[in-house]
DNA sequence: ATGTCCACAACATGTGGA
């Protein structure tokens, strides 16, 4: 598989974002990307996005019910065994468009949307760490290696990842129940990638429509690319497109762009270290060969 | 308390959600 580029963008609401959507794709030219918050039904996003989306290559994945929610994904580097949802998760109370999984370009892309939680406290908080946890079960069950986890998991991982610390104490998004929910979701053998590529600098994804908080820089990182390890490892380039959070209209949210080196041909092994880096019992698994 | 935006029901602006 050669090269691939992928993004993840919640959008709020396909519909708003129509005059910058496809012109977005035009100038980033992703080959997989993960949507959140299309806020439109499947038929209503086929109706506005099918034809222009299918004349640029892409196929189409849409899980939506309208009004709330909704989640998709858009390929042009094959997009097979479609599963809608999160099989196991819980509903609130009915289940909602917040998952849409498929294979694309070699990878099991899961475009994400997790509840927001609302409050400490509020029955959806409770409902976000149900949801979260059978977004573990799902990636344990299936194996992290091929995995592709991104979206917006209304979670900032860590005290670098919110503008301020201050303004979002008792708030949800930081609450360590959250974090460790997250961490437990990392543990399957997933990477944060974004993190990977800057270990220390704050970058945020998101930024509140009011009072100029995008201007000030008072954001969050709430926008995971989460990846197995073999996937993190050809990781080329990651950035966040502050460019399409400008202008009139935007989203809320920033897209987060990843890069991938083409997979390496045959096994994906463990690296072997040249013999003079290497082991000290003599004998390499490289001389087995 | 809240420098905004989005969708909906329904026609003016309120409500719920983020």
């Amino acid at each position: 598989m050669a090269g691939v580029r992928l993004a993840t963008w919640n959008v709020n609401s396909a519909k708003a974002r129509e005059p910058r959507l496809l012109g977005w794709l035009d100038d980033r030219a992703p080959d997989v990307v993960c949507l959140q918050e299309t806020k439109l039904s499947d038929e209503a996003f086929d109706e506005s996005f099918g034809a222009p989306l299918a004349e640029r290559g892409y196929a189409v994945a849409h899980h939506g019910e309208g009004r709330w929610n909704g989640v998709a994904l858009l390929s042009r580097v094959g997009l097979d065994d479609v599963t809608e949802g999160l099989p196991g998760a819980p509903g609130y109370p009915h289940q909602e468009a917040r998952a849409v999984t498929a294979t694309c370009g070699g990878l099991r892309v899961t475009s994400v949307y997790v509840p927001n939680g609302r409050d400490p406290g509020d029955p959806h908080y409770a409902y976000k760490l149900e949801w979260l946890a059978a977004l573990r079960d799902r990636v344990e069950a299936a194996g992290a290696d091929d995995a592709v986890v991104a979206g917006d998991f209304n979670i900032a991982p860590a005290d670098p990842d919110v503008y301020s610390v201050e303004a979002f104490a008792e708030s949800t998004h930081v609450t360590p129940p959250e974090r460790e929910a997250l961490a437990a979701l990392l543990k399957t053998g997933l990477h944060d990638v974004t993190r990977e590529r800057w270990p220390d600098e704050k970058v945020f994804t998101y930024w509140d429509y009011r009072g100029g908080a995008f201007h000030q820089d008072r954001g969050m990182r709430i926008d995971l690319v989460l990846t197995g390890g073999p996937i993190a490892s050809r990781r080329a380039a990651l950035w966040i497109d502050r460019q399409a959070r400008k202008g009139s209209g935007p989203s809320d949210h920033a897209p987060v762009i990843l890069d991938l080196d083409e997979a390496p041909d045959g096994d994906i092994g463990p690296v072997v270290p040249p013999p003079s880096l290497g082991a000290k019992k003599g004998g390499s698994r490289a001389k087995k060969a």
